[in-house]
DNA sequence: CCTGTCTACTTGTCTGAGGGGTTGCGGTAC
DNA sequence: GTACCGCAACCCCTCAGACAAGTAGACAGG
C-alpha cells in the first residue's frame, strides 16, 4: 500500500515505490511486474495512475513495457549522471577532474591544432583581456578561452567532461573573486604562453603551462 | 497530427512529437503547455495518451506538471548523459581521456592513499597475475587493479568519469585481445612500479608510470 | 490599496470498454 | 515420439466519461 499522507501526486509516489521494491531486489533485473490490473489492485490505485508510474519509470530507462508481454524491468536504479555527482561533490575535487581533463587536452591540442584552432584561440584571449567589467563576464570569457583549449584537442569525450564541470566551477569562481578582489592577479602571460606552445607543436610545453595555471586556481580555494 | 504509421505505442510517438516541438521553440523555456483536453484533441489522441506521454518526459526532466496551474517546460532537451558521448565516441578518444583521468589519479593517490589503499592495490595485483584463463578474466582483473588506484585518490568525480569509461573499453580490449593473442605482453613490472611508487609517495614518478603503461594500451588501438 | 471570495480552468484519479499483440498449452499430423 | 499448428488466456494499448482537487485571475467589499 502506498503511503496516503503526502502532497506528491499519486502516480509519482506509486513510481517510487516501485523504484524501491526493484531497488530492494523484489523483481530481479529482466524479471516481468505482475500485471497492471493485479498490481494496481495490490497498490490500492487505479490502473491510470499505475500506467503513469510505469511511463514515468520507462522514461527513465527502468522498465520497459511490452505489448501482450508485459513490463519489465531494464534497469536496477536510475541512471544517477555524472551532473549529479559533480553538483554534489566539492569544488576541489571538481577542480582536480578538470585539470585531469584540461592538462591532457593541451597536450593533445598542440599536436592536433588547426589554423582554425589557433585563430578561435587568439580570437577568445583578446576578448578574455577586454573584458574586466564585471566578475561574471571575466570568468565566462576565461571559460571560453579553455573551452578553445579543449575544443583544439578534437576529442568529444574531454569536451563533453570539461562542459560537464563549467557550471559548477563557474558559480564557485564567481563566489570566490567576489570575495577576495584581487582578480588581475593571474598570469595574462600564461595564457599567451599556452596558445604559443600550441602553435608550436610542444606538446610537453602546453602540458606544463596548463597545469601550473590551473594548480594556481586549486590554490586559491584550498588555502582559504 | 501524429504520424500514423505505428510501430510504437502511440504515447512513445506523442513523447517524441512534444520533445521535437520543444526543441523547435514552440514551447520555450518555463512556458505552459497547452491544457491536455485541448492538446489531446489537437494531436488527435486521448487524453490518457496524451498525459502518459507527459509523464515519460516528466521522467526524464523535459516537462512538469502542477495540478490546477498546468504542464511546464522545465529543460529544452533531453539530458545527453556522458554514457551516451562516450558509446557513441572512437574508442581511442574515450582511452586518451581515461588516460587523463588516471594519470591525475595516481598523482593524487601518491599523497593520499592510506594503509587501506595499499593493502587493496597490492591484492587486486595479486588476483590479476592469477587470472590467466580467460581473456575476460583477464580485463577485469586488470580493470580493477586500475579502479583501486583510481580509489586511492580519494576524489568522487574522477572515480565516476572511470566507472563510466569502463564498459566501453571493456568490450573494445576484449575484441582486441581475443583478435591478436598476445595477452602477456604488457609489464608486470609496470603494475608493481605504479604500485611502489604510490606507497613512496612519490607523485611524479606514479604520474609518469602510469602515462607510459596507457600510452602503451593506446598504441595497441591506433596502430593496427 | 488591500483582502477575501468566487469562478473558470487545469491537472489528478478512477472506472469501464474494446482492440490488438504475445505466449504457452494442447491437439493433430507425420 | 516428434514437430507443427491453432487457439485461448493473458497482457498491454487506447479511448471516453465522470468527478475530485488545486490554481489563479476577476471582482466586489472593506
Amino acid at each position: 500500500m502506498i503511503s496516503q499522507i503526502s502532497q506528491q501526486p499519486l502516480a509519482a509516489r506509486v513510481a517510487e515505490e516501485l523504484l524501491g521494491r526493484i531497488r530492494a531486489g523484489e523483481w530481479p533485473l529482466g524479471h516481468r511486474l505482475p500485471g497492471e490490473t493485479t498490481l494496481a489492485a495490490q497498490l490500492g490505485v487505479g490502473r491510470s495512475s499505475l500506467r503513469e508510474a510505469i511511463r514515468e519509470l520507462a522514461g527513465k530507462g527502468v522498465l520497459t513495457s511490452r505489448q501482450g508481454a508485459g513490463v519489465f524491468v531494464t534497469a536496477l536504479d536510475v541512471e544517477q549522471g555524472l551532473e549529479d555527482v559533480v553538483r554534489d561533490a566539492e569544488v576541489t575535487a571538481v577542480i582536480e577532474a578538470r585539470i585531469a581533463v584540461e592538462t591532457e587536452a593541451a597536450h593533445l591540442a598542440a599536436t592536433r591544432r588547426t589554423a582554425a584552432d589557433i585563430r578561435l584561440l587568439r580570437k577568445t584571449l583578446e576578448v578574455r583581456e577586454a573584458s574586466r567589467d564585471s566578475v561574471e563576464a571575466y570568468v565566462d570569457t576565461d571559460t571560453e578561452f579553455h573551452r578553445a583549449v579543449i575544443a583544439a584537442a578534437h576529442n568529444p569525450v574531454l569536451g563533453e567532461l570539461f562542459d560537464t564541470f563549467v557550471p559548477r566551477i563557474r558559480q564557485a569562481m564567481i563566489a570566490m573573486l567576489k570575495a577576495q578582489p584581487k582578480p588581475a592577479t593571474t598570469d595574462p602571460a600564461g595564457h599567451g604562453g599556452l596558445i604559443e606552445a600550441i602553435v608550436a607543436r610542444d606538446a610537453e610545453l602546453a602540458r606544463t603551462l596548463s597545469r601550473a595555471h590551473l594548480t594556481e586556481l586549486l590554490t586559491n580555494f584550498t588555502a582559504r
